[in-house]
DNA sequence: TTGTAGGCGTTATCAG
DNA sequence: CTGATAACGCCTACAA
């Protein structure tokens, strides 16, 4: 049986709750009992029971995560370690413990996050991901269960706790680049139309499109799942249409890279034959060949202030939402040319 | 305040003993108040509190990870996301949640540790890693808490469970397969000496040249962190040997990315002037070019196994502890020559 | 400044 | 088959 609250004040000649208070730093004991409680603790080798202690005070010191369904294709994705390590950083700072439970599909995972908050594991939740209609995110709202999100919210967002960067500005940017060095058949390979962050990536390139006054088309705008289902297919199909692109975003790196060894095996060559930017700025792209021109969004901040984000709600729970944006950097390398 | 036990109990006009047999589908309640009960649980929006059932009945259906110090350099490789993805899909079978405390260095995680298990957070812990004279790995065995190994403990490993490739296989499967390549300047560029992967590995190594009636050169054999300290400097020295080696085995496709781009800039050509191969068979290691010929050592299956014998020493803790072997396999790509 | 007692939400033991 | 009741380890009024 490990050793109690109670072992401590035998051997310490105290009460029960007079080592509680000495493990609370409660002020209103003497430095001398403290001393004493104190070594009693270290000779006994006494550690809190978090669970008795959560009990009691209702609080757990622990943040859940939440991450996007399927753990299969999250973690292949550098993202999410890189935005788990910003978070465990910041939970670290603060003592806290990070709690993950995972599911195949969204409802394991629904019903993880509910087992999570109503069980009473953590204080506080971390949503990794921002999508329409997000059934997690409703629950966590009705539920009054503090959280904070990494991305912009689709709805309300003024009024929920998130960090994100400004991803319209970002799609804007990047598009510009292009333009500016000539390109005007740009396609955009992006992710899910449910994830915010496509969303508003994609209305920063129809914005600086349209400020180029060069016609948007649909046809340049495919999603990731599409190249995904016929392999090579579908981005022969972009690559063959009447005018094909001469310039392509790409949501993240991880898929550039892939996209290259198809550019590869098309006979092209990278920048001559066609440019290529995307974003999140991997430790690898800067090994590439030719080295990937990429922006940073700085995946650590993210994790780390949507963290801070989090904790100062848990902290002070009447104070307004927070929200940081994180600024972005266009990494000019070598694969986008002159046209 | 959240719904309890006893509303639940209140409105299906029972005790909350039964709601709690109910829960543990005991099968002494009869079905009828059985249904009854559920009912109540499910208008109420019952969710039972893990810390109260934890303190009861000391277990908390929760695994920790350990992970070597300094998460920086963790997370950076892809090494871990891929076990976790594997450990976090058996505790997802088994319906455990994951719990992970973090550190900057040895002592802190240490205490993280000592919290976790003291604290009652969870019932059993991963290592996932192994070195030599590790701290933790005897704090837990000192206290008898259950744990699991990824990797071979260095001391009395058939008494700890554990997870791992054969190691010493590996290292000379693949120097044998230099050495059948024509290669006799083989050069090896592993891990730190403390981790018990490197020393299984350099040991194959060895005994292949041995086999092979090829000497050993002590020049040969460098640390990852030497070549950091100085950049390029420590690879080119290697490289500038008397006898500079014609084949590199890299401890991790990782590296073998930057190691590439070190001999690009050099103006050496892989696999004519170089062959190269590493361990971990990365999902990016298909796309580099020319592709890398690496070990695949199968490295969800380590977390998927490593979590099960863990979870299996939980629910019989006084069975023998398992250990199992993870088969290897070298995928020849393109990055290694016939000399 | 310190001790006493009751409660946090469950489970388990023992009656009935 | 079901109901009291006493733990589990800690915290916090309230009392002294």
């Amino acid at each position: 049986m490990a050793v109690t609250i109670k072992d401590v004040a035998k051997l310490a000649n105290v009460a029960p709750s007079t080592v509680s208070r000495v493990i609370a730093n409660n002020p209103r004991i003497s430095e001398q009992t403290k001393k004493r409680v104190r070594e009693a603790m270290e000779t006994l080798g006494y550690h809190p029971n978090f669970n008795a202690r959560s009990l009691a005070i209702k609080s757990t010191k622990a943040i859940g995560l939440v991450m996007p369904s399927s753990v299969d294709k999250v973690f292949q994705n550098p993202f999410f370690p890189e935005v788990i390590r910003g978070i465990s950083t910041m939970a670290h700072e603060r003592e806290f413990a990070i709690y993950m439970s995972t599911g195949q599909n969204e409802q394991e995972i629904y019903d993880g996050v509910e087992r999570m908050i109503h069980g009473g594991r953590v204080d506080g939740v971390l949503l990794l991901y921002s999508r329409i209609d997000d059934k997690i995110m409703t629950l966590l709202q009705e539920k009054k269960f503090p959280f904070s999100v990494i991305g912009k919210p689709y709805q309300h967002s003024e009024h929920i706790s998130h960090v994100d960067n400004d991803n319209f500005r970002a799609g804007k940017d990047v598009t510009e680049y292009l333009i500016k060095l000539g390109h005007k058949q740009i396609a955009f390979i992006c992710g899910s139309l449910d994830l915010v962050v496509t969303i508003d990536r994609v209305l920063g390139y129809k914005k600086a499109l349209e400020d180029a006054n060069i016609p948007y088309q649909d046809e340049y705008v495919v999603q990731e799942e599409f190249l995904n289902d016929g392999g090579m297919a579908g981005f022969k199909k972009l690559m063959t249409l009447p005018a094909p692109p001469t310039a392509l975003i790409v949501k993240d790196d991880l898929l550039s890279f892939s996209i290259m060894g198809m550019i590869d095996k098309m006979g092209l060559s990278i920048p001559e034959d066609i440019s290529l930017i995307s974003f999140n700025n991997l430790m690898l792209s800067e090994f590439t060949r030719p080295p990937l021109t990429s922006v940073d969004i700085d995946i650590f901040k993210l994790g780390y202030y949507a963290a801070e984000c989090l904790l100062d709600q848990l902290d002070s729970p009447d104070q307004e939402v927070k929200q940081v944006i994180v600024p972005h950097t266009l990494i000019k390398r070598q694969t986008c040319h002159r046209i």
